[in-house]
DNA sequence: TGTAACTATGTAATAATATAACAATTAAAT
DNA sequence: ATTTAATTGTTATATTATTACATAGTTACA
């Protein structure tokens, strides 16, 4: 899968340095709250830098949370196919790199044989810490 | 996994029903305006009702619609076990029922050894008909 | 049977998440 | 140069979800 997009604009830059900047994932509106300094002002702003930082895959959405963690796997290259592990505890949040569950995933096929171009995958537990 | 509740209230059952009657996932606004003929007037009332079909696993959140559905999958015992097929033309849903994939994933670990006791898996492609 | 503890319900208000619509500007391609 | 596309700024609004509090019904059991 090749990269999508050479560069990134302002705004998508201002973005994803906060995000890649925290260890967790963040929420659209703390991002918003933490770039106001920097002069994005309203909520499309964010949205669009995220819409396009999560195509390009520099970014994920951890769906269950609604937020954005920025992608440290693979060169960012399997947008497509991305799996978490979620603290239930502590909320922290872990991109899984296994490239034997990439690739039984993306092999996957449902009884009619249909087959996805796409998957994201959420694992729930307790981690380490909290236990 | 044992079953955790005998009954349904009121409010549970008239949701749990209208979902049950729709072949696709339903938003929880839709659903409320649906059953405001039975007398469900305001949000808290359906999403409480929501939240708890949720938790005995009869029906499922898709998160990344923000939808439900309703569970037709061995008797509801895998509420902490779900896969989705999710059709980007169409936003046709189904869950799929493998027990291969779902033995995989429950014994899943990942590099630290961290096991996980629920996972949310959503498939995305385009289903035979769109194609 | 009384009462305490719990579960469910009703209601209003508001919080949190996300998009629509439109005008203006900048960058890229021909 | 011109036009095409991408990006930005801005206001308003749509959508999704929760808080808070009052009331009512149910269950357990002394």
């Amino acid at each position: 899968m090749a990269q999508k997009q050479e560069y990134l604009s302002k705004n998508q830059k201002i973005v994803l340095d906060i995000i890649e900047k925290s260890a967790q994932p963040m929420k659209a509106y703390s991002i918003l709250f933490n770039v106001q300094k920097k002069g994005l002002k309203a909520p499309p702003q964010v949205y669009r830098a995220l819409d396009k930082l999560v195509e390009i895959g520099k970014i994920h959405k951890i769906e269950s949370r609604n937020a954005f963690i920025a992608c440290r796997n693979s060169a960012c290259t399997i947008a497509n196919a991305t799996a978490f592990s979620i603290c239930e505890s502590c909320e922290d949040v872990k991109e899984i790199s296994s490239s034997k569950l990439s690739k039984y995933l993306s092999n996957f096929q449902d009884k009619e044989g249909m087959k996805y171009n796409k998957y994201n995958l959420e694992f729930f537990g307790i981690c380490k810490k909290c236990k």
